[in-house]
DNA sequence: GGTTGTACGTTTTTT
DNA sequence: ACGTACAACC
C-alpha cells in the first residue's frame, strides 16, 4: 500500500494514464479483465497500484459501471485507501462505488436489504464482542452451568470459529458439539442465535453468515447479485476465511470475473480463521485462471530483500515467488545481541537518537514487536530520555466506558428491543434502580416476550415495584419516547447532547470533578463532534459498529511502536525488530498450541516484519528478559540463524565486555538486576491453562427463549386464560387475594393483607 | 450499594 | 508484575 511505484520507461501515447508507470506484470493484471485472475503480489511490489488501475480500467473502458464492481478488503483502512486512489484515477465516479468496502460493511449493507429473510428487521443492531460476552454469560448462568469451568470467552470463541467456517447450529457434528460443556455447544449456539433474533441484533460473524444463508436459500437474491457484480476484486485473499470464500465463490460462479490479490507468504491471521488454502487452491476452484506474479520490489534494498527471502525459504507449502529489486545495495541487516530487556530499549533508544542527529525523520522510524507487552520497555525508556513515540493499538476510543454508555442510550433510542444497551444504562447515572428491579424486569420480559424496556414500562404501571422505582422507570421511558421523537427531526449530534444533558449523565460527570471525569466529558464532546458528519442515527451507529476508527490524526514526528500484525502493509526507512528470542518470537504459546503450522506462521510474521523496512533493518535479541514478572534467560530466535549470512552483519557483544559492562553501569534502572543475573530462572513450558477437567452437570433445563417478532413499541398484552375476575390467586409478595379486574395482562387484585393492588398476571398463580 | 481483598490470566486483532 | 474481575465485607 505504497505510492512507490514509478518504474522507468513504458509511458506512451496509447497507454491510458492509469496504466502508465506500471511494469509488465502489473499492466497484465490491469488488462486481463475477463475470467479469473490470481495476482500473487509479494511485499512491496505495487499491488495496490495495480489493483486501483484495474478498477479504473474497468470503468474507463465501460466494461462496468462503478456500481457493478464488487471490491472487498479486510480493513477499513485498506478500503479507504483504495477509494482514495481509485478516485485519483476516475474522479467523481468513485462516489458511485457502493460496493467497495470491507467484507463486513458489504455484508451489513446487503443484510439491511434482506434482513427479513433471516428473521431480523432492517434496523438491526450490530453487537460487539463485549455485548456478545455479556449475553453468553447470562445464558450460561441461566442454564446453571459453572461460568468458571465453562467460560463465556471460550463459547464465544467457538461460536466465532463456527461462523467463520460457515457453520450454522444445525451443521455441527458431534465432535464440534463436544467442544463445549460436554456436548452443550450446539444447544448454546442455537439459543444464542435465537436470543440475537429476539434482540433484533447480530454479531460480526452473522453479517457474513446470514448473507451466506440467504444466498444459499434464496436463489433469486443470489442471482440478482450475480447479475449486478460484473467484476469482483478481492484484496488480501490469503486472509479470507471459509465463510468469505464460500460467499465469493457463490457470487463469482456465474460470470467468473473474479480477481484475487494476495501473498501466501504474508498470511498471518490463521488464528482467526484465515485459510491460506484458499489462495493455494484458487487455480483449482477457477480452472483456467490467469496467474500473474508481481515480483519486482520497489521498497527495500537488496540485502533486506535477500534476508527476508532466505528466511521464508525455510517454509514449505509455498506458491513460490522470487522478489528482486533495482534499488542499489544498502546496508546489511544488523543483528545485535544484548544482555537484557532494559539494555535492548536503551540501545534502540540510542540508535534512534543517532538517526535523529543524522537528520532522519522520526516518522520513518518504527519498532515492531511480537506482542503488546513488549512495548512497555520502550515506553519506559523513551519517556526517560524524552523521545517522542506513539504506540499503535491498545485502547480504542469506542471502547471507553463513557462512550459505550452514550452509545447505549442512542442504541435504545434507535432500536427499543436492544436489551443489552438498555441494561447498560437503565441505572447509569444512578437512578436507584438496582439488581432487584432488574431481576423483576427480566422476569416480566421473559414471561411476556417483550423487550426489557417495554416490559419495564408495563411493570411501572403496577404495584409490583416500589413506588419510587415505578416513577423512575416511567420517567425514563418518557424521556426515551421524547428522544425517539426528537431523532426524527434533529441530527444525531444534537440528539446526543440532549440525551447527555437530560439523562443526567453529564451532570454526573461534572459532579465528580476529577481529572478523569473531565477527560470523559471531553471524550463525549468529541463523540458529538464525530456525529456531526452523519445524517441519521442509524448511519452513525453502523459506522461505530463497523468502522472502529483507530488511527486518529497524530501531530508531530514520532517513533512508531506497534505489533508486527498492526504493521502489515506499512513501510519505514528505519526498522527495529527487538525480542528475537526463542519463546518470544517465535512465541512459545504458538509453538505449544499449533506445532509446525504455527511455526511457519511465525516465520511468515518474521518475513512480514523484515519486509516493512525500506533502508535499514536492525534485529535485536536479549539474553535475559522479565516475562510475567519472572526473569527468564533465552537463546536467540531460530529465525536469526535462518537469515542468510551474506546479508547479515552480526554485532553480538554478549560474551565480551562492552555490552555487559554497559548493562552493569546502568544498574540503577533495576536495583535487583544483579540478583536475577546470578540466578536466572527459566520458565519453560506453561501448559495451556485452559485445558481443564471435564465434568459438569447441566441440571436446570434451559429456559425457553420466546421469539419476539413484535415491535418494541407495541406493548400489546396477551391475557392469561386461566385467570378471571373473581378468582382467588396467590402472589409471592402480597399473598392471597381476589381478582377484581382484568385488563390485558394487568390484574387488579384485592389482597387479604396488602389491600388493592395492580399487578401483572405472570406474577400470580391461581390459588 | 459501595469499597476492599483475592484469584486468575495473561499472542497476535478486525470487523 | 500487574491489571482485572468477582466476592465478601461494611
Amino acid at each position: 500500500m505504497t505510492d512507490a511505484v514509478v518504474p522507468s520507461g513504458s509511458a506512451s501515447q496509447d497507454i491510458p494514464p492509469y496504466a502508465q508507470g506500471l511494469n509488465a506484470p502489473q499492466r497484465e493484471a490491469v488488462l486481463t479483465t475477463e475470467g479469473p485472475v490470481l495476482m500473487l503480489a509479494g511485499a512491496g511490489t505495487g499491488k495496490t497500484a495495480a489493483l486501483t488501475a484495474r478498477l479504473a480500467h474497468l470503468v474507463a473502458t465501460r466494461r462496468a459501471w462503478p456500481s457493478e464492481i464488487l471490491c472487498v478488503t479486510f480493513t477499513n483502512k485498506a478500503a479507504r485507501e483504495m477509494r482514495e486512489r481509485v478516485g485519483r484515477h476516475i474522479g467523481q465516479a468513485v462516489e458511485g462505488m457502493p460496493w467497495l468496502g470491507t467484507f463486513h460493511s458489504i455484508g451489513a449493507k446487503m443484510l439491511r436489504r434482506h434482513a427479513e429473510l433471516v428473521g431480523l428487521q432492517s434496523n438491526y443492531t450490530i453487537i460487539d464482542t463485549d455485548d456478545q460476552l455479556r449475553l453468553l454469560k447470562a445464558m450460561i448462568v441461566e442454564a446453571g452451568l459453572d461460568e468458571k469451568r465453562w467460560p463465556a470467552r471460550q463459547l464465544a470463541g467457538l461460536i466465532d470459529r463456527w461462523k467463520n467456517r460457515g457453520l450454522n447450529p444445525q451443521d455441527l457434528d458431534a465432535v464440534e458439539n463436544e467442544a463445549y460443556a460436554n456436548g452443550k455447544g450446539q444447544a448454546f449456539y442455537a439459543r444464542y442465535q435465537e436470543r440475537l433474533k429476539a434482540l433484533n441484533a447480530c454479531d460480526f460473524g452473522d453479517l457474513l453468515l446470514h448473507m451466506l444463508n440467504v444466498f444459499r436459500q434464496h436463489r433469486e437474491v443470489l442471482e440478482s447479485y450475480q447479475q449486478r457484480f460484473k467484476y469482483i476484486l478481492v484484496d488480501e485473499y490469503q486472509d479470507t476465511n471459509q465463510v468469505q470464500y464460500l460467499w465469493l465463490r457463490l457470487l463469482a460462479q456465474e460470470r467468473k470475473n473474479i480477481c484475487v490479490v494476495g501473498d501466501d507468504d504474508q498470511s498471518i491471521y490463521s488464528w482467526r480463521g484465515a485459510e491460506v488454502a484458499n489462495i493455494l487452491k484458487f487455480e483449482k476452484d477457477f480452472p483456467g485462471a490467469a496467474v500473474i506474479k508481481l515480483e519486482q520490489n520497489y521498497r527495500s534494498t537488496p540485502h533486506i530483500l535477500a534476508a527476508a527471502s532466505g528466511l521464508i525459504n525455510a517454509n514449505s507449502e509455498r506458491l513460490g515467488k522470487t522478489l528482486w529489486t533495482e534499488i542499489p545495495a544498502g546496508e546489511k541487516v544488523r543483528v545485535i545481541g544484548v544482555w537484557d530487556g532494559p539494555e535492548e530499549a536503551r540501545r534502540i533508544g540510542e540508535e534512534i537518537e543517532r538517526l535523529e542527529r543524522e537528520g532522519a525523520g522520526l516518522d520513518q522510524v518504527a519498532i515492531l514487536v511480537r506482542a503488546q507487552y513488549q512495548t512497555r520497555e520502550f515506553e519506559d525508556r523513551f519517556i526517560q530520555i524524552g523521545l517522542n513515540y506513539r504506540i499503535i493499538g491498545g485502547f480504542r476510543f469506542y471502547e471507553r466506558a463513557e462512550i459505550r454508555d452514550a452509545l447505549a442510550y442512542l442504541r435504545v433510542i434507535a432500536q427499543p428491543a436492544d436489551d443489552l444497551a438498555f441494561e447498560r444504562i437503565y441505572n447509569q447515572p444512578k437512578r436507584g434502580l438496582g439488581a432487584k428491579t432488574l431481576e423483576q424486569m427480566h422476569r416480566h420480559a421473559r414471561a411476556t416476550g417483550l423487550p426489557l424496556a417495554a416490559a419495564s414500562l408495563q411493570l411501572a404501571d403496577t404495584d409490583e415495584l416500589p413506588a419510587r422505582a415505578r416513577g423512575t422507570i416511567a420517567g425514563l421511558m418518557g424521556q426515551f419516547l421524547r428522544w425517539r421523537e426528537m431523532a426524527e427531526t434533529t441530527g444525531p449530534a444534537e440528539l446526543l447532547r440532549a440525551v447527555l444533558d437530560e439523562s443526567g449523565y453529564e451532570a454526573m460527570l461534572r459532579a465528580e470533578k476529577s481529572a478523569e471525569a473531565a477527560g470523559r466529558l471531553e471524550n463525549l464532546g468529541e463523540l458529538a463532534r464525530a456525529m456531526e458528519d452523519y445524517d441519521t442515527l442509524q448511519d452513525f451507529l453502523e459506522h461505530v459498529a463497523l468502522v472502529m476508527d483507530n488511527d486518529r490524526a497524530d501531530d508531530g514526528e514520532k517513533v512508531t511502536i506497534m505489533t508486527i500484525h498492526a504493521a502489515k502493509g506499512l513501510e519505514f526507512d528505519h526498522l527495529f525488530l527487538p525480542g528475537w528470542e526463542e519463546g518470544v518470537f517465535p512465541s512459545q504459546r504458538a509453538l505449544d498450541e499449533g506445532g509446525l503450522a504455527s511455526l511457519e506462521e511465525e516465520r511468515r510474521l518474521a518475513y512480514v516484519a523484515i519486509t516493512r523496512a525500506r533502508r535499514r533493518c536492525t534485529i535485536v535479541h536479549a539474553a535475559n528478559r522479565r516475562i510475567y514478572g519472572q526473569w527468564t534467560s533465552s537463546i536467540p530466535s531460530r529465525f536469526v540463524g535462518e537469515l542468510p549470512a551474506d546479508h547479515v552483519a552480526e554485532e553480538t557483544t554478549l560474551t565480551g565486555g562492552a555490552s555487559l559492562w554497559r548493562a552493569q553501569m546502568s544498574e540503577h534502572d533495576d536495583p535487583f538486576a544483579h540478583v536475577a543475573r546470578v540466578q536466572p530462572s527459566r520458565t519453560l513450558t506453561r501448559g495451556p491453562g485452559w485445558q481443564r477437567a471435564v465434568a459438569t452437570g447441566y441440571d436446570s433445563s434451559p429456559a425457553r427463549v420466546k421469539e419476539n417478532t413484535r415491535s418494541a413499541a407495541s406493548f400489546a398484552a396477551r391475557p392469561r386464560t386461566d385467570i378471571a375476575v373473581g378468582q382467588r390467586v396467590f402472589h409471592d409478595k402480597f399473598g392471597y387475594g381476589e381478582v377484581v379486574d382484568q385488563e390485558g395482562n394487568k390484574l387488579e387484585i384485592e389482597f387479604e393483607q396488602a389491600g388493592r393492588k395492580r399487578v401483572i398476571d405472570s406474577f400470580v398463580r391461581a390459588a
